[in-house]
DNA sequence: CTCAATGCAAAAAATTTGCATTCAA
DNA sequence: TTGAATGCAAATTTTTTGCATTGAG
């Protein structure tokens, strides 16, 4: 999706909810559609003070995220070690891998995981807004590396108890 | 599981990792497998301090709690709203539908769902350890209230955007 | 103009840690 | 006897909030 339609919705958002458009919002929103990554508050409030000239607060990355979320711009990602965000306009539902070891995160989709979560919330009589699958260990290529090292066993071995 | 014999687990684990058996320890032992809710620090803190005479330090609750979690005792349940505790023996795995409208926690498990999970992570050369599934939404009686009160509609609306 | 947004610093909430003291083995 | 565990208070970490000031619409 080009940034100029993603930017649109989001103006379109913000008036429909009687917010404004700030400078901070909109480098805040640059940001999190510019990367490929998954970042925390405190990884955005770096990327923009490392920007020349460029400074926005704590408080309104905390409250910028905020917005973002609930208009479901962003999504929070729990990583078993703090929260992340994703983007999510152009970039559809999945879950994560989350590596234990370089904290890397992988994200998949398995259509009949969706369906069979439907299924068992129906069962329950539980209306289902949402859902977040994490499967946690080691990456193919954390694996690869520490197989060379000879250490991967061990830490197998560690992680099964 | 017999108390007793949970018991036993537990001193046989600490004394295999050189750790004491203390009656703080003793104290959020049996209070963690006593229950069957889920417990934050904060709560297993509380409910302690209720009993009469006894009191654990906040930070021996937190210490206690890593020691039964890294031993497999209890286990971490993050709900999207801070992280609860349920103990683990005699309570097989499953995974977790959070009401966003009362806080409760139900439970389910799916064979199917797991399977697919070993099957996305060994896909992608991913040594899996550990998983979590997590469902949000409105649980059955909160929906049967919401309904009856005629706000059910309305919430879901807003839930949905 | 007006009300929402920002920055800042203080406040919270949830843990974690240093250290002197106590105590299980 | 001795290293592990505890309590306490101070320190962290992460996020939230009050309030005076600024600025978007």
């Amino acid at each position: 999706m080009k940034h100029a339609v993603i930017i649109q919705r989001f103006e379109d958002y913000l008036r429909q909810q009687n917010l404004r458009m700030t400078p901070q919002r909109r480098q805040v929103f640059d940001k999190a559609f510019e990367t490929h990554e998954h970042f925390s508050a405190e990884t955005m409030y770096e990327w923009l003070k490392a920007e020349s000239g460029s400074a926005v607060s704590r408080a309104t990355v905390y409250r910028t995220l905020d917005v973002l979320q609930k208009g479901r711009f962003i999504e929070a990602v729990e990583t078993g070690n703090g929260v992340v965000y994703e983007h999510v306009l152009g970039h559809e539902h999945h879950d994560h891998m989350v590596c234990t070891v370089c904290g890397g995160i992988e994200e998949f989709r398995d259509e009949e995981i969706e369906s069979l979560q439907r299924k068992n919330a129906e069962a329950k009589g539980f209306v289902m807004t949402g859902h977040m699958l994490r499967l946690s260990g080691i990456c193919a290529s954390c694996v690869a590396r520490l197989r060379s090292e000879g250490r991967l066993e061990l830490l197998i071995s560690q992680l099964a108890q």
